[in-house]
DNA sequence: CCCGGACTATACAACGATGGAAACCGCCCC
DNA sequence: GGGGCGGTTTCCATCGTTGTATAGTCCGGG
């Protein structure tokens, strides 16, 4: 009984006496083996573990994300590997340059700070997805929604109700903050359509997506000249943030402002009221980014195709907010 | 100039000549070596990696867990990988029996479906941490909060504020739903103290913890002949769906009935009525969690030990949904 | 009765890194 | 001038697994 005999029966080769597999089998479960990964790991070249790099897991977008990836690695017997970036541009940046302390065979990457060339691979040939709203033919495979219409279909929602005061809440100027540039062209765009003006008072920074940036926002809005009679927040946590400075100052929403997110987060089915906003097909995000690392991991032709730009569908998905109740 | 002359160049030893260390890094930095992480883990039988183990990311408690682990592994330049085991007992069966199919070097686990015995290890000896409630003195390190003190703690916040009424929701009568059953004794610890009779048509049985449970728990409450004045939710996320279910039904929060819940999740800050709550220390049992692992790990007398029982504190956190604003 | 072929088990060499021992070097000191 | 010595580098074995090549076994057919 030689190792070899031990490593086909482990592997199911198909020409081993049943006699030998059962001796086999049974010595297997005697002594509790188990095969070493790492070993195994080191001949095959593979780890069956693939890289999630998120900006932070504490945003239920990148959390749902994360879920839904990990099922969706799941179904190819692949484990998730987390990686937390907190938006920092110089990890971002050891992540495309490879700079990894674990051997992973791929990685699905959602940038924040970083944008454009930057996000080209130099040297490290594991194939890398990236997800998120980014400047088209990137140097590598990627997933998103269309992002400028999305932010237009949440504009003109609003401005079909009604309103004229549109006002958006998410704006950022730096140069890598693409998602961001995108949803306000999105809305802009949406508004020139609808024949409404575009108030750069209207039109508030935030420093990052998070619900005390919508509050702090929405207050901005609010003691500003002309107050707004509608609000389109670049994510869901800004549009909570704004809508709880909203109800703290007695506003009614949608009575006085209403109010549309982006990103479709459990938290805004069972707000009061419930969020209006863009909903990604997320489960469809996570199935296609692991599909694609599939396809490079693979054997042949689509291994080395041209990097692939693939756009999941969105949908408006109105709710109190906008509507009432 | 050998193969393990680099070894030494990469790992730093001490006894390379300056020049050439410098000739060797050039090198590197030409031919962008890159260390292979399986070969250097098939040798040391570390991998650098821990798995974390929990229910579902998309749950915001656990989300928030996952984000600070990540960040205490970090210290200790070790990453996560994470299992979601989505509650099922099978799922988290293979996981204690260590049937994983990755090299990892710790396990930091928080169980769903399995409690007490069930949770012993059989054979694998990668050191495993539990998180959560759980009976004590079990098979393995453990790190939580007294559950049962701080549920009575909510408990007793309603009392104090004069509320007769007090309903619980989050019961679970299965074998293995401890968490469940701590936090309905320190409820009804509570009431017995506050000399409050505890009636049964008040304490609303979940499926699971999430908004949905909450919403239509709460829905049954005041459907009942007697409704509450106050509601005591075993987790935030069921204080959500249940205040989205009063102020829906017209009820005042907390006018009409107060809400408490627990965990601390981010939604509950945002919300209105901001929720009241009781607030884990999440970044200590992260802390304490990777800690234990690594004390397991070390060489010495720590390894061996017998398993470690560590408490946390929580504290109560009073919002509007107990206050009022 | 021998041989070819199918089936089964073993032997050996990798995968890439590292610990330890051995070899090499220049130099000081007796 | 040779032995010893520190510092530096190389050699060898090894981690556990698997692909390839090889050896062994058994059977049926020519």
């Amino acid at each position: 009984m030689s190792i070899k005999t031990v490593s086909n029966v482990v592997n199911g080769y198909v020409h081993v006496a049943p006699e030998t597999r059962a001796r086999v089998q049974q010595a297997i479960d005697a002594l509790g083996y188990k095969p070493n990964m790492a070993a195994r790991q080191l001949r095959s070249g593979r780890s069956g573990v693939i890289a999630l790099a998120v900006p932070e897991l504490q945003s239920p977008y990148f959390a749902e994300l994360a879920g839904r990836i990990v099922h969706a690695a799941e179904r190819r017997s692949w484990t998730v590997l987390i990686d937390q970036t907190d938006g920092h541009a110089e990890r971002e940046r050891n992540l495309v340059a490879g700079l990894r302390r674990h051997a992973i065979d791929g990685l699905i990457f959602s940038p924040l700070a970083l944008a454009g060339e930057e996000l080209a691979r130099g040297g490290d040939e594991t194939p890398m997805v990236l997800l998120g709203e980014r400047v088209w033919h990137g140097p590598a495979d990627h997933v998103a929604i269309d992002n400028t219409a999305a932010a237009a279909d949440a504009t003109r929602h609003l401005a079909e109700s009604g309103r004229r005061r549109i006002a958006a809440i998410g704006a950022q100027d730096f140069p890598s903050a693409v998602t961001a540039q995108q949803r306000l062209a999105g809305y802009r765009a949406a508004l020139e359509q609808a024949g409404l003006p575009a108030d750069p008072a209207l039109v508030a920074e935030v420093e990052s997506f998070h619900r005390a940036d919508g509050a702090a926002a929405m207050a901005r809005l609010l003691d500003g000249p002309r107050p707004p009679d509608a609000v389109f927040c670049f994510n869901d946590l800004l549009a909570l943030g704004a809508v709880r400075t909203l109800l703290e100052r007695g506003y009614s929403v949608p009575g006085d402002v209403a109010v549309i997110g982006f990103d479709d987060i459990e938290d805004g089915r069972f707000s009061t009221p419930t969020l209006s906003t863009i909903a990604p097909d997320l489960g469809r995000i996570a199935e296609l980014a692991v599909d694609l690392l599939a396809e490079r991991l693979g054997e042949g032709e689509a291994a080395t195709a041209a990097p692939r730009e693939l756009r999941v569908s969105h949908r408006l998905v109105a709710r109190e907010s906008t509507l009432g109740s």
